[in-house]
DNA sequence: TAGCATTGCATTCCAAGCTATACAAGTGCT
DNA sequence: AGCACTTGTATAGCTTGGAATGCAATGCTA
């Protein structure tokens, strides 16, 4: 009785998740985004002026994480950050006018390589899988001890 | 009509897979053991003796990072590695004694992460779940630039 | 059998994720 | 005002993943 990789969600979530990150650096590469970069700028697409700490709560990402990708980001001008006039801490983040055009392509690419991932299932079964996968991460969110 | 994360199905494949990873580390670090040699574990349970290549092929990891993964494992005690009598090139991987002992209770924390994961959905759920991304791995696995 | 292509592995360099830690700016209390 | 506590970021150091490249051993073929 071993344990049968192809049975285990764990492992079966990992190697999906490679599948994916490689077929989307192919694809956004040549905008030169790369994937840690994608959900930052997915967020701030949908409104900029965030503070580093808004982007961590709306990503679950760990703060060093998203300090490291925003130097990145800054890095590649896809961001800039000006201090917060109220708060001396916070910085609040701002896209470029680069990273604002990229919103099209970037987001076209990721839809393609969704379809491409799910092109094999039928429409119930991509709503299925889909709903499945936000159940499961909603499960294992929070530190779920409950009773 | 903006990209939504939380129905994209590789923005929801990496958070779970960040999840599983969390969840899976804090399990196993007691034992000594680290998230990526897991899969490489598994497959030498079942049968040291492999080359690197062999290991490759079972797991879909590229080259360098199974390399790279051998090394922290030789260093850590988990494995040896001998040349293969037959072929210069290539050498052969064997458990060490350590790594032997540690399948039971590393399985064991797997198994645990796989089902605190799936607690929350019932028994047809999780087959189907399963399931699915055994699909969407099979279908994205391959260069499938399929006619 | 000499030359070339292939194969197996290592190395270098980078991205992306994490833990642990540090530190400065704000807040609250007295 | 002074102090402790909290909050927002940054840094160091590690693992895990990949691309690009190099190299030695092997295999093939003219």
């Amino acid at each position: 009785m071993t344990f049968s990789r192809d049975d285990s969600a764990g492992y079966l979530a990992n190697h999906l998740a490679r599948l994916f990150a490689r077929e989307l650096q192919a694809r956004i590469k040549p905008l030169g985004l790369s994937i840690g970069t994608f959900p930052a700028l997915l967020v701030l697409w949908e409104g900029d002026g965030l503070t580093q700490r808004e982007l961590i709560a709306a990503l679950d990402i760990e703060q060093p994480t998203m300090a490291n990708t925003l130097a990145r980001m800054e890095r590649d001008g896809l961001i800039q950050r000006r201090r917060d006039p109220h708060d001396g801490r916070a910085q609040r983040i701002w896209l470029t006018e680069t990273a604002r055009a990229l919103e099209g392509p970037a987001t076209a690419a990721a839809t393609a390589v969704n379809a491409r991932a799910l092109a094999g299932l039928s429409a119930t079964e991509r709503a299925t899988f889909v709903a499945l996968m936000r159940k499961v991460v909603a499960g294992l969110q929070p530190d779920d001890g409950a009773v």
